[in-house]
DNA sequence: AGTATTAAAGTAAGCACTTACTCACTAACT
DNA sequence: AGTTAGTGAGTAAGTGCTTACTTTAATACT
């Protein structure tokens, strides 16, 4: 009688499985889903090819996998987000500016995964590219508008205010991070923060 | 025999090389370095995949053919600098700005074969990144500190303030082309440039 | 208790196919 | 006749994925 009583214990394989993933995350970051083989992911993490197969069926699988696990994680963003509604006008601005810049710096394979996922199109690749990508914008939108109503910024069309700034500030992490372009261009992050967030700020003051 | 794919035909004066290139540009920026393979090329130049290794050695050598012709080749952005140099003040920023924007709606194979070119990192990839990647950001640098001296905009690190524009263009192109955002945000280009270029353009006047 | 049963976790080897890359050879042009 | 551009049929080294089998450990049954 296999149905009469399922203990709900934990999976055996439940350990390896997230090891498994942890190990594919760190590869797909790194070269990608095509540049990633499974037999690399193995041997990373120290079993063998077919185990991979005993928890996902196919190597796209591995991949959902991963999509789906940064999509519900509410580690980094959330948390972020909640700490960005304790803050007021400029000040969200800027603690957003700071936190984008210093995560990406400490690593960039959240950036890489998401771009890889970008330019190589999987099933999942765009609700992953959507929820991580406009989670913010949607954040920093709802603000700008909202000083737009207190008076203090001038009228716009809060979307695009908001796109240019996130603008700014993601595209200097993208291409100091993952175009590498951080050899030919160094100032501390306070400096680029605050001339990002005084241009916006000043270029969107009501007068 | 005909293929079921059309073939990319080679045109009266050009020879097999330039056509296999031209071919092999198409797909790396479709699929990336690793995503194309050899047989793909010479199936879609119409010819055998022995051709394509007759008049390059390795695939490598290919890529490198397409970087180096990119970086040589002075039609887009060079023009596009001879251009700005006939308009002054906010101009340069506007024209900038929707001489990207349209240049990657139209086609958006280079800012692609840009972005893989940074995540797989080939022996030549930095040169391209530096080169075409840098090339704008000198030029609007030393706009920004013309006008600077010239007392119009505020004194500010020329260098930050041209990353923070072309921050919010290119970023702007990036999310709707390559991370296809587009379907969730659609704004005439006049409008997106023209907030763009006001809040820079504000937030850096001397007042 | 001690033993049998079961199921999952693991492996080594290999299958069918694809990859970049080669080569012996043919036709065509000068 | 010799150079050139081209090919079809290979190759060895991968590729994702499967198979046939062993180990481990928890459970079920005397």
């Amino acid at each position: 009688m296999p149905d009469s009583k399922k203990p709900v214990k934990r999976m055996p394989g439940e350990d390896r499985k997230a090891q498994i993933v942890k190990v594919a995350t760190l590869l797909f970051a790194k070269n990608g889903f095509k540049g990633t083989t499974t037999r690399e992911i193995a041997r990373k993490a120290g079993i063998s090819e077919a185990v991979i197969f005993k928890h996902f069926s196919r190597k796209e699988d591995l991949y959902k996998a991963i999509i789906d696990s940064r999509c519900s994680e509410g580690t980094g963003q959330s948390r972020l987000i909640n700490h960005l509604k304790g803050k007021k006008g400029k000040e969200v601005f800027k603690d957003l500016a700071a936190f984008l810049l210093s995560e990406h710096q400490r690593d960039s394979s959240f950036l890489r995964l998401l771009t890889y996922s970008a330019l190589e199109k999987h099933d999942l690749s765009e609700i992953f590219i959507k929820t991580k990508g406009l989670e913010l914008i949607e954040f920093i939108e709802a603000h700008i508008k909202s000083l737009i109503d207190e008076g203090v910024l001038k009228k716009t069309d809060p979307a695009v205010a908001a796109r240019a700034f996130m603008g700014m500030v993601l595209h200097y992490s993208i291409s100091q991070e993952l175009y590498g372009l951080k050899k030919y261009f160094e100032r501390p992050n306070e400096t680029v923060i605050d001339i990002f967030v005084n241009i916006f700020f000043e270029g969107m003051k009501r007068r």
